[in-house]
DNA sequence: GAACCGACCGTTTTT
DNA sequence: CGGTCGGTTC
């Protein structure tokens, strides 16, 4: 591969030294060759050079073979980055290197060992929602109503497990509470169940190859010969199976170089386990360890702010960022009257930077928590006419059309794909509807083979209705006739003979207004599987197919991130992860969404959210802006809301406080208070902003959300609040129902008896908090539910009486 | 079996 | 508010 437009591609010309303008931590890292090391790399502090500069020496001056590395990166995108640096470093593309995220590199080794655990190479990778539906089918095939025990929340409980290397043998000992016994039923019939699909789930990406390589002392040994060096990106983000897969081949050589920072790891609800990098060196004792703490992206500004951020956290190895640029602005901090007053304000940022400061859109990112705070931007973006990007909300392959498309390729590699034949058989309607598949799924569950099998039974074929007959062979023959093309057609040709045969514009057409966006849609899967194809995975006995497939399930949305546009780009701050802008906004630092609520409790969450808020900080090069709305809509209701929690350690003078003008004609008490600094006065006794030191409990705080919540509601009235107590949740006008109110209240006694849908009756402990927050801990009369602390406003209560 | 309608529900983050 | 699911009707 040439690259006539970098400079090292020049041949002849001397190259620069990779070193040169190493800081020595770095050259450090870049140098260490053998045994284990720990880089501890904070934000900016280039990490990603040092390990591009390690691979290129390794194989520069080491004489190790490319094939020899085995390089992990967090998403598809970072692993195209380092592939494209330690080309240019090398100034020819390496062969045989392994560069990929750890789902992408285990899906690699289970193709080569699929036999062994019960698959063919061709295997389907079931997304989330497929081995959900796997999961909700054994829910049903044990009676189990999907209404009681959600099919969701027994597909994460299993999750779980998996991604900390639980078998379902062992969780059965562990199951306790009805639900883990349910958990425990399915969990053991699901491997089963995807055997005989020829599937496997993200999870099983991971936990495979954990399995085979401890199973089998000869594949493993291969394995270790052939990978002398591991490196590992964004350590803090594993998980015990990723850290076992990790340590098994790192073997007792221990040629393993992890890179990570621990004060951004934000993936803990995904099983991703601090004490991986906490505790590197308990596992590698004698690794080395260096600390990379020099920023080269952001002002000092931005970095001061984010030492005082993460500083409050416990669970850390500690380090400090240092400064290295010139200072800039201040970090601004906006009050904001609602999420669109919030957005105008962002929007008009941009405009008025764009313009004096002749930055392109594409310098800019807004960040947010969630992903429904996109809207209100993008409803702003729209208004003014500029172009941006979203990331991740919607996913391109998660959009019908091409999920339906995507399901008969997956049926037409994988005949026994069962969630890919549940999707397609009656799309487009082809008059074979839930019955009939019942229908099927009987018949195909008692002679144990797949649906498409049992559909070409001639007892199936008979007792169909004519019509629903000749569909079903129609739909038959159309899958085989694919399939016998796919192992020579290129993907695009099978897609474009799928979309003809089955007139699918037709479809989209009369499916609804909207079929223009979709058959764009269409068509870009179709342009996208012809790039595809062109790309070589490296790997034998695969079809095009194969390897598009695998790589399509496996695309964040990160990964089609394209960074030539020129466009303003929103996404939320996990995927921001590992990406940099001159200019970023946060939104919607306000409690109880940033932080989030349910963090409250769990001080572990707590610190994970500050963490992330520590990553989205750490995004910025020059101007940094936060910002925070009294009001916002959520849930096509109106939240009153107050400044988050991790505004309040920040000194003064580190930030400079603003009111967008709505805020500031509204004229609150709150907001004049805050715009003016930290002193007390003009606040109710104890509040936050009256000067209170940061050491706090959380959970005093719902108190005065409340009470400032009623004074606005009275100061205003008339004005749509969200009103406390009880399941109320909708807008309620300033006067509420008093009956409504008083019969709530009464219920939230200690001593009161009880009932929950779920769990039963029992008897209520402690009451804290008030308002949408107000949480109660109940005794529940079940001893295996014992006693648990339910958020009010959820958990629909009835009062017990005896 | 399909189209329509209303109830419900849920909202963190993603490979 | 918006999407999904289940039930009802044709």
């Amino acid at each position: 591969m040439s690259h006539p437009s970098t400079p090292a591609g020049h041949a002849g010309a001397p190259r620069r030294d990779p070193l040169d303008g190493l800081n020595p931590a770095q050259r450090d890292a870049v140098l260490h060759v053998d045994g284990p090391a720990l880089v501890l790399a904070g934000a900016g502090s280039g990490k990603t050079r040092v390990l591009t500069t390690r691979i290129a020496r390794l194989v520069e001056h080491h004489g190790v073979d490319p094939s020899q590395i085995l390089a992990v990166t967090f998403t598809n995108k970072a692993a195209g980055e380092m592939r494209e640096r330690i080309a240019r470093l090398l100034g020819y593309a390496p062969v045989g290197m392994w560069v990929g995220t750890f789902h992408a590199i285990g899906a690699r080794m289970l193709r080569a060992h699929a036999h062994s655990v019960g698959r063919t190479p061709s295997f389907t990778i079931y997304d989330e929602d497929d081995t959900t539906g796997a999961i909700k089918r054994l829910l049903e095939r044990h009676g189990v109503s999907p209404k009681d025990t959600s099919p969701k929340s027994v597909a994460s409980a299993i999750s779980d497990a998996k991604n900390q290397l639980v078998p379902a043998s062992e969780y059965d000992g562990l199951a306790k509470d009805p639900f883990a016994k349910t958990v425990s039923l399915v969990f053991k019939d699901l491997e089963p169940a995807m055997r005989q699909a020829n599937a496997v789930s993200f999870d099983d990406l991971l936990i495979l190859p954990v399995q085979i390589l401890r199973e089998n002392a000869h594949v493993l040994e291969q394995y270790r010969k052939r990978f002398r060096y591991i490196l590992v990106d964004e350590y803090q983000d594993t998980n015990r199976a990723q850290f076992e897969f990790v340590r098994l081949l790192g073997g007792e050589s221990g040629n393993v170089m992890v890179v990570g920072d621990e004060d951004q790891s934000v993936y803990g609800w995904r099983g991703a386990d601090i004490r991986n990098i906490l505790d590197f060196t308990k596992t590698w004792p004698d690794a080395k360890v260096v600390r990379l703490e020099e920023n080269y992206r952001s002002t000092p500004n931005v970095l001061e702010l984010a030492n005082v951020v993460i500083v409050e956290n416990k669970e850390r190895l500690g380090k400090t960022l240092r400064a290295t640029r010139a200072p800039g602005e201040r970090v601004s901090l906006v009050g904001a009257l609602d999420d669109r007053d919030e957005a105008d304000y962002v929007i008009e940022e941009i405009s008025t930077r764009r313009a004096t400061e002749h930055r392109l859109l594409r310098d800019f990112a807004i960040l947010y928590r969630t992903n429904a705070q996109s809207r209100s931007l993008e409803e702003a973006l729209r208004k003014r006419g500029f172009p941006y990007r979203l990331v991740g909300a919607v996913r391109f392959y998660d959009r019908r059309e091409i999920r339906d498309l995507m399901a008969y390729l997956k049926l037409v590699a994988n005949p026994a794909d069962n969630e890919a034949f549940r999707r397609v058989v009656n799309v487009p309607k082809r008059g074979i509807g839930d019955t009939s598949v019942d229908m099927l799924a009987g018949i195909a569950e008692r002679e144990r083979v797949p649906l498409l099998e049992a559909a070409r039974r001639p007892d199936v074929v008979s007792s169909l209705r004519p019509a629903a007959r000749t569909a079903l062979a129609e739909f038959i023959a159309l899958v085989d006739r694919l399939r016998a093309s796919a192992a020579e057609a290129s993907v695009d040709e099978l897609l474009r003979d799928l979309v003809a045969a089955l007139k699918y514009g037709d479809h989209l057409k009369a499916e609804g207004p909207d079929w223009k966006d979709r058959e764009l849609n269409v068509q870009s899967l179709i342009d996208g599987a012809a790039e595809t194809v062109a790309d070589e995975g490296g790997e034998v006995g695969l079809t095009p197919l194969d390897h598009f497939l695998q790589k399509a399930t496996l695309v964040a949305g990160v990964d089609a991130l394209d960074a030539n546009a020129d466009a303003v780009t929103l996404m939320t701050m996990h995927n921001a992860k590992g990406l940099e802008f001159p200019v970023v906004f946060i939104t919607g630092l306000e409690d109880g969404l940033f932080p989030l609520a349910r963090a409250y409790d769990e001080p572990a969450q707590l610190e994970e959210e500050r963490r992330l808020f520590y990553v989205g900080i750490t995004r910025a090069e020059e101007k940094l802006v936060l910002t925070h709305a009294e009001q916002r809509l959520r849930n096509g209701e109106r939240m009153q809301s107050r400044p988050s929690g991790f505004l309040d350690g920040i000194p003064d003078g580190l930030v400079e406080r603003r009111m967008t003008m709505k805020a500031r004609s509204s004229g609150r008490a709150f907001l004049s208070d805050f715009g003016g600094g930290r002193r007390g006065g003009g606040r109710d006794a104890g509040s936050r902003w009256g000067g209170g030191r940061r050491e706090r409990a959380w959970d005093d705080t719902d108190e005065q959300t409340s009470s400032w919540t009623d004074r606005a509601a009275s100061r205003r009235p008339g004005a749509p609040v969200s009103f406390p107590a009880g399941g109320a949740r909708r807008s309620t006008p300033a006067t509420p129902d008093p009956s409504e109110e008083s019969q709530d209240a009464a219920m939230l006694v200690p001593g009161a008896r009880v009932r929950h849908r779920k769990f039963g009756a029992g008897t209520i402990a402690e009451i804290s908090g008030a308002g949408r927050d107000a949480k109660v801990r109940i005794d529940f009369d079940d001893e295996t539910i014992g006693r648990k602390t339910l958020v009010v406003a959820q958990a629909n209560l009835e009062r017990e009486w005896d």
